[in-house]
DNA sequence: AAACCAGCCAACCGCAACATG
DNA sequence: GCATGTTGCGGTTGGCTGGTT
């Protein structure tokens, strides 16, 4: 993620245009090793950031944005080149399949590789495969319905794949972070205990993880030793919840699909928890669950729950 | 040898997100 | 609250390379 606290005690207030927004005497194109060097001596020894005015200052007759990146994905000594291997490609399909084009999110988790090379990678090799394979890259799911979802095509689809309309927060901003995936078989309606496949339902409902690494009753629990819904707030909003919630949906073998049943099942599953991500992002605990039990008068069934989420999600 | 084609990947571009004045 | 500046993200482009005809 962005780190804007590392420039803000620097912030230039120069309005001279630079090459960054002048576009004039900028060199574009390919980088010489002469300009690499230029470029990672000066890093080296100032530091990264400042991108804008580094050019200047490194002596490089480039735009900052071209040396930001070049030095992101080409000259840091953390960047790790040469081939995915199997078990970094096993990561990035399962990261895509939670996370959708989020690039950089991926990469945040697998060590030395950038997010331009992971979508590289993805639209060069990885999505062809999947397409090889019958699957649909952008959703996961199989390029040809089965036959016997006839139930599901009865249903207006909400398409929530990574190119459908974002997710809005209360500011008009895209919500980017895991929102995305909620609930592509459905159509939220006012009474959604009438669209709700019942059969479905009751199949999450028997199959529902045991999710040790991320579940809300330890959160609950959590909340009932004293902390304050700041505290929660920044619990759950920080990256090491994140990175433990992503762990458990990663490290479970719950969620390995390898029949369709299981898929539809876990893809459930995962909806739910993605909803519940995104409420909590959006809420404190307490106004979450505050909210559920207004629409669902507080039955306790994981088809009610479920509903009730989807129903205040895209209220958004 | 030349032309063509497809795949790969570095780099560019526009815009969102965020901090600060 | 708004304007402005900076950084970061994701989609896209275009040049290079290797294979084929």
């Amino acid at each position: 993620m962005r780190n804007p606290s590392s420039t803000t005690s620097t912030r230039s207030k120069i309005t001279v245009p630079t090459p960054c927004c002048s576009k004039v005497g900028i060199k574009k194109g390919p980088w010489t090793p002469e300009e690499d060097e230029l470029l990672a001596n000066y890093v080296k020894k100032e530091g990264e950031g400042r991108w804008r005015t580094l050019p200047n200052r490194a002596g490089l007759a480039r735009c900052g944005k071209s040396c930001r990146l070049r030095w992101m994905n080409y000259l840091r000594p953390s960047v790790k080149r040469g081939h995915i291997a199997p078990d970094e490609e096993d990561l990035i399909l399962r990261l895509h399949r939670l996370l959708g084009n989020r690039w950089s999110l991926i990469a945040g988790r697998i060590p030395g590789r950038t997010d331009n090379e992971i979508k590289n990678y993805w639209n060069t090799s990885l999505s062809k495969k999947l397409i090889s394979q019958g699957i649909d890259p952008r959703t996961h799911r199989p390029l040809k319905p089965y036959p016997d979802s006839s139930e599901m095509a009865n249903v207006p689809v909400q398409n929530c794949n990574p190119n459908s309309p974002p997710v809005l927060d209360e500011n008009g901003r895209v919500f980017r972070a895991v929102a995305t995936r909620v609930s592509e078989n459905f159509t939220v309606r006012p009474n959604l205990d009438d669209q709700f496949p019942s059969q479905v339902a009751a199949d999450a409902t028997e199959n529902w993880p045991n999710r040790d690494g991320f579940n809300m009753g330890s959160l609950q629990s959590g909340y009932d030793q004293g902390k304050t819904d700041e505290d929660h707030i920044e619990d759950i909003g920080n990256e090491d919840t994140f990175s433990s919630f992503l762990d458990s949906l990663l490290n479970d073998n719950v969620f390995v699909y390898q029949q369709r049943q299981q898929l539809q099942q876990q893809n459930i599953c995962l909806d739910f928890l993605l909803s519940l991500w995104f409420l909590l992002h959006k809420f404190s605990v307490t106004e979450t669950f505050g909210k559920l039990k207004s629409h669902l008068q507080w039955r306790p069934s994981v088809t009610n729950l479920w509903a009730g989420l989807l129903q205040i999600v895209f209220q958004f």
